[in-house]
DNA sequence: ACACTTCAAGTACAGATGTACGTCACACAG
DNA sequence: CTGTGTGACGTACATCTGTACTTGAAGTGT
């Protein structure tokens, strides 16, 4: 269980889509990008090199160009990240976070049934568990 | 619909607090504070100051103590801090956070059950309204 | 009136972050 | 073999963040 630093927005944003495209070259994660905000190639491989440097991606050499790939698992980043945000937001207490989720920010009709199948599903394995 | 700068950890910590509390002087959030990790008196000020100047806090002098009170509503801060992860972390897609919440994260017996209710009036809801 | 406490307000400062430029090496088109 | 594009790598730098000290005014106990 190394502590890794946690990551900033712009990490994030990077690494998730390193996350999506398995490793890849700078090129590669750049143009994964959205442009929108426009964002600069060099600022692309500052990015990655900071992920690497905090622990959270590898690179080599692959000929003349750096290949990165992901070190730390999506779950990981993703728990810690959320934990770190219910932390701040909601003094440690995930419940409002799912709340806000369901109630304040629109759900679409879709997703409320599928959340509603995941809860049922939940629920029942929790009872067969006990 | 005036565009804040959004707020740093910190900053949403003591914003947090602020909003419990209703109008609050220094020492009132600073008592507020967990003091684990312990954080000084003036590092609270300083917070309030920020949280001022971007906008989502408004003071007075009242005899020779500053108050301070929230500008913006919680709900707001909320949904701009968490749509704000939502971008970084799922590209904007809110269901992976949900089912994170209550997957991954481990939630307890309780707290599905008061989901499942919630899950279930809301699509109550949705019916009736169509 | 003097020491002590409490604040406001200004200032400090290192480290993180967002964003990018410059330089040099290599590779391919002509 | 020379120009043009691509990439690595180092560097830059303003701003934001976390954290706090300092100074000076104002109030309080004795």
């Amino acid at each position: 269980m190394v502590e890794r630093p946690s990551l900033s927005k712009g990490e994030l944003n990077i690494a998730r889509i390193l996350w999506e495209a398995g490793p890849a070259t700078v090129r590669a994660v750049f143009e994964a990008c959205p442009n929108n905000p426009p964002i600069d190639f060099s600022t692309v491989q500052t990015y990655l090199r900071r992920l690497e440097t905090k622990g959270h991606a590898t690179s080599k050499l692959d000929g003349r160009v750096r290949v990165y790939a992901a070190r730390t698992k999506p779950k990981t980043v993703i728990r810690q990240t959320v934990d770190d945000l219910v932390g701040c937001l909601f003094a440690g207490d995930k419940m409002p976070l799912v709340r806000h989720l369901i109630e304040d920010s629109s759900i679409s009709a879709d997703d409320l049934d599928e959340l509603q199948k995941l809860v049922k599903r939940l629920a029942q394995e929790r009872k067969e568990q006990s």
